[in-house]
DNA sequence: TTGAAAGCGCTAACAC
DNA sequence: GTGTTAGCGCTTTCAA
């Protein structure tokens, strides 16, 4: 069979129903409701289909008449190709699969990266709902989806919109935790890198003013998280130096920390908001040749393999099971109308990168 | 706006037109062409559409008269959830995601597991053309798709579809250049460690007669290459202990590396046919106490991020590359009728498990 | 069991 | 710049 014969679409199921001479519902029924027909007739409507070439129902077709898709469309405003090298993105589109593989839906994957400044990607996906992961508050993508009269999933952010289901994790007490631990260590003179808090690129301190207006709901939680558990031990907050970062990245982790070293010299830990920054964080502690935790302290979130396998301190988060509840909040909702919101656990996973407080050594052994 | 008013269609491009007193084809205007319309009635008849509700033209509707839906479907055979966890899968997906949103186009991931033995999937996904990743001859997925009158592009497997376009990577040539590497090295007492040859369930030694009847053509000529490489050497390959793994995982790499080294103690190298693989058969070196590549040589074949940053021996191939081709292939194919064969480089990656053959050393040092 | 009729919501000639 | 007409290919009451 040549690809061309194959291209054309020469049979419909009425071209089919008027050579069988039965009518379209017949041959329809063959394909939907085997037991809406007499088993011969049935092998005769497939045997000829076969023969002319019929690939059964076309799936549009069907779509428009059944308004349904039997898919789930994807929103992530990054690029497409970020969900694939991105670790705790990959764990929720792991997630998120598997509710659609036990569902029998596809998972439709739109391209709304910030290149694409059309909405068309959003308007013509062909869905029964979407799935929305980690996309800055007031991101037009975002918004053409809540304007589709299809049912719709948060993931992540942007948090507290109205009238849609919501899955995230307790970023907040995650990493209030996480700074009491830091503060039982007796850490006092910590620094913060923060992974971007707005899509207009930016590379530099950030003063809390900024924080609070964070497109990422995320970024400021887990700044608020931080600054509470820090708050318990009487460290002001606007003492505490945050370095954001546009790129997340080890090489972006890397650099942050290197600024915010060198302005900062005297802090004993640093927190990433992400266990990447925090790799790289990591890796500029090896280039200045501080040892870790010794000289330095440095902690991440997220707990994806790479950080666990190095034996970084982080807040491990459950990827995977926040990409399986978006997909099954989306897909078992029955007629439910209110709003539904899942917050799932996060754990403090303690490695070999926190220890005790010592910043004067590093002046002696570091430098 | 509560949910349940957004979930409500109510408006049609019909019932807007009767709302502004004009013709159905004015208001597919003002979305389709606006150059075809004043703007002022353009605004006016986006205007009404906002109030009422009107979430602009149904995509499906759409997609029905226009003949494209604007997305391209994937097939892989296996769970979804593996692809997002075997490291060479995770660098297609990334290449032809790029590659789809390129094109502006969405990728839909179709359940098609072996677990689901129906092939519903395949026909109801909505989509202009499919690629086909790395499947056995003879899936009925597979089969199922080309009955669909839509072009399609097959990555990997199976090799030497009629009328398919098909990217793939040297895979001969790769391994016939590791089996001289190691020829060079001195190696002629060689096992082999492969993937599974078909779908049924099997773990031992496989015999050159069911090798040639292997449902993945990828690993008939990766056995091939290596089968040529050393018989330039004089080593006859019915010699060569050939062992299956179903599983591709590094336990599995493992166990087959135990057994093969159980039952052929004098072999000096073990070339497998994938990094993971080949990761289990270092560690089971470990665990054995051996030195490698002082007591056994090992390579693998993939290149994957994990591989290399081991140090492991292995043939490179350039997986987001073939990933992007597949997607180029059927996005850009125009009316192009002959079907295409892309067949990318491999190339070898000499690291730090291959050395000279030195077998006796190891009976003194390693038992 | 089978068939006739009525759309699903939209776009694209082509005429005005 | 705007309207008329004719489907795209299918499913689903409902009646026979």
């Amino acid at each position: 069979m040549t690809r061309s014969s194959r291209v054309r679409r020469p049979a419909t199921l009425a071209s089919l129903a008027a050579e069988l001479g039965v009518s379209r519902t017949t041959v329809s029924n063959a394909y939907n409701r085997p037991d809406q027909l007499s088993t011969q007739l049935r092998d005769r409507v497939l045997e000829t289909a076969r023969r002319l070439g019929y690939p059964g129902p076309d799936p549009v077709a069907r779509s428009l008449r059944t308004r349904q898709a039997r898919a789930v469309g994807l929103l992530l405003t990054e690029e497409l190709a970020f969900a694939f090298r991105d670790p705790a993105a990959l764990g929720f589109l792991e997630g998120l699969a598997q509710a659609c593989e036990n569902a029998g839906q596809g998972l439709l994957l739109i391209p709304a990266s910030a290149r694409h400044a059309d909405l068309g990607a959003v308007h013509q996906a062909s869905v029964d709902g979407f799935v929305v992961y980690s996309v800055p508050e007031g991101d037009p993508h975002f918004e053409a989806v809540l304007r589709r009269p299809l049912p719709t999933v948060v993931a992540d952010q942007p948090m507290n919109t109205p009238g849609v289901d919501r899955v995230g994790v307790d970023d907040r007490g995650g990493m209030r935790t996480l700074a009491r631990h830091l503060v039982e260590l007796g850490h006092r003179r910590v620094g913060v890198i923060t992974m971007r808090l707005s899509n207009t690129a930016f590379d530099g301190f950030v003063d809390p003013e900024r924080q609070g207006r964070a497109a990422f709901g995320v970024q400021r939680e887990r700044l608020a998280g931080l600054r509470e558990g820090f708050a318990e031990a009487g460290v002001e907050w606007s003492q505490v130096p945050v370095m954001e970062r546009f790129e997340h990245t080890m090489a972006a982790g890397a650099a942050g920390a290197d600024q915010l070293l060198t302005h900062h010299p005297g802090l004993t830990a640093v927190a990433c908001t992400s266990d990447i920054l925090a790799l790289g964080a990591l890796r500029l502690a090896a280039e200045r040749g501080w040892t870790v935790p010794d000289n330095l302290s440095v902690t991440g979130f997220d707990g994806v393999p790479e950080a666990l396998a190095a034996g970084l301190t982080t807040v491990v988060q459950p990827v995977r099971a926040k990409g399986l509840a978006a997909g099954e909040l989306l897909l078992e909702r029955g007629d439910r109308v209110e709003p539904k919101s899942v917050v799932l656990p996060t754990e403090l996973s303690v490695g070999a990168t926190s220890g005790p407080a010592r910043a004067i050594e590093r002046w002696f052994s570091g430098l």
